[in-house]
DNA sequence: TTGAAAGCGCTAACAT
DNA sequence: ATGTTAGCGCTTTCAA
């Protein structure tokens, strides 16, 4: 006697009702296995009207696969609310759905891999994609011990690993070009965060690279790298003010909404006073008055490709190591 | 012969190499029947040394459950940006982990329920968290039918929903009530986005008690319920300005960012042509020049609380059915 | 083309 | 306090 609340319908509901095997059934659903056409249709039907869907955990554990990306996401403070990560999320999310795949959050703060180690040893992800990978490469390294494959968004210190990166080297050098036909060497400033994070480094490497094509050598003065925290980033700006920098060039979106606030709350008038343009836009720098000069990077579009290269991988297709996505350079009003 | 690629360690070998069955090595790690100490502590050594991590997939089909938790965030194009749901899903997520369950992002874009029905369908969340719960309760329908737990961040309109909230009405209440003290009822305007969200609900029933208490009725010739997209916006904000409107309150920090540009690139200055305030607030609006006067939800918050009250009910606890978070009113240049 | 049966790694009812 | 055993709902090998 099955008193139960309403047995959800499975596998074997569907043989019965058919009264045929369930071997059957699971060939006729999944396509592979030799099914004839008329059974396969019958199949399909019957599952259409007594609304079977397969239990995932039971086809995980048979398949042993989850069918779940992890996404490492930073939790930092400064982080918390960056948008990049936020678009890069959806732009995955929405990938993933699309293929029957679900996106698991992994967060991590100050570089912390245990979030990851955690979901991992649990074996509750397929893949995983690394949103802001770090030079140390310790993800990378724990993901290659267990055989785990991922994809980062940004360049990795895995040697293998697979990548979709933004041309971050090749646009902040475009940015800093343009900004250096109106700007002496040694009065241009420049912001960045951890050196820690891939992403910085391209774009410091992209930053030099333009600096040394215009003949000068980088201004180790006013360029400050390893920037954290906003009392940190308030001595950084009165050191270039100081210094008569005429135009400061802020690593990325977050920076570069505490310098345009800090400017503002001492008085220096954007473009007036000084110069300034972002390595990376979001809706802060094109909402802003005057609107930030800043590299367009799509973070969604990031995301739906990392995600793509992903599940490629875990379909065993080849994929190439490594995807470049353009950038759009925004030339505004703040370095007019 | 096993040639296979490290097979991971698993319950059995611990009991092996233990000399006792496997049950035993489960009841030692679960806790649940009796094991005597010492056979529990040979256990618990022995999964150290051997560094097993239980299979969460086979947990959880033998157990019917997943340890993930759902969260539906919107992906809208207004909202892809929004701090709001990136700041409350880290909290979600952070509280998750720390009890060993993961996150599973859900997306929606104008109510639809597609992802959230293929996540239930396919059984992989244990219970959800529904971050902007809408009036028309599709999802919590959804939800109910298949007997998921949820909570709402937000009025819900499930009848026995549980629901952490955030006395937005209130709180709107007392903004509105405030800015009353030096704007006249009728050039006090209101922005809000799709009423279809219950948070915009609240806050419109906030507005409109502190405007009835004060004497007046709500002016309906300033009160824009549903603005949606930059354009209405745009039409709005010129409709305000020519009733010569003193003060604008926007429904949220993003409705509130369009406006404080619109009315930067049309030469208004805040506060001196036209005040604005916000009913929530982000770094967008702190960082603001000027500071934007606001009502802070703390959204990591909001996001933990409904981790807790979930993960207790899915342990089977009792908890309240609405929870209240309070708010902070920061008084700020905008509007003085 | 189809079916029978084993197995995936746990948990839990039942037996001792 | 510990062990035996039967599942959980799929996939897949092997046989027919």
């Amino acid at each position: 006697m099955d008193n139960s609340v309403s047995r959800t319908v499975q596998l074997d509901d569907i043989a019965k009702a058919l009264g045929i095997s369930k071997t059957t059934v699971s060939r006729a659903i999944s396509g592979k296995g030799r099914v004839s056409p008329e059974t396969r249709d019958r199949v399909l039907e019957c599952i259409r009207v007594m609304n079977y869907s397969p239990n995932m955990i039971a086809k995980s554990f048979s398949e042993n696969r989850t069918y779940n990306i992890g996404v490492v996401i930073p939790m930092d403070d400064m982080e918390t609310e960056a948008p990049f990560f936020q678009t890069c999320l959806m732009g995955i999310s929405k990938c993933c759905a699309l293929r029957n795949y679900d996106t698991l959050v992994i967060g991590t703060e100050r570089g912390d891999v245990s979030q990851l180690k955690r979901v991992l040893e649990s074996r509750k992800a397929d893949g995983v994609i690394i949103t802001r990978p770090l030079r140390n490469g310790s993800m990378e390294q724990l993901l290659a011990d267990m055989s785990i494959p991922y994809v980062t968004v940004g360049q990795s210190s895995g040697v293998d690993a697979v990548t979709i990166d933004s041309e971050h080297k090749e646009g902040c050098c475009q940015l800093t070009s343009y900004l250096l036909m109106n700007n002496k060497p040694n009065k241009l400033g420049l912001i960045i965060g951890s050196m820690e994070q891939t992403v910085n480094k391209s774009r410091y490497d992209g930053f030099v690279k333009a600096v040394e094509a215009s003949g000068a050598t980088v201004p180790n003065q006013t360029v400050f790298l390893g920037v954290n925290g906003e009392l940190q980033l308030r001595r950084v700006i009165d050191d270039l003010l100081q210094r008569e920098c005429g135009c400061v060039i802020c690593g990325d979106d977050m920076i570069c909404m505490h310098v345009v606030n800090m400017l503002a709350s001492i008085g220096k008038v954007i473009p007036r006073d000084i110069r300034v343009a972002s390595f990376y836009n979001s809706m802060y720098l094109d909402m802003n008055s005057p609107p930030i000069t800043a590299l367009r990077f799509r973070a969604g579009d990031l995301g739906a490709t990392a995600a793509t290269l992903l599940l490629d991988m875990l379909e065993g297709k080849e994929t190439s190591r490594e995807t470049m996505l353009g950038f759009e350079m925004l030339i505004r009003k703040s370095t007019m």
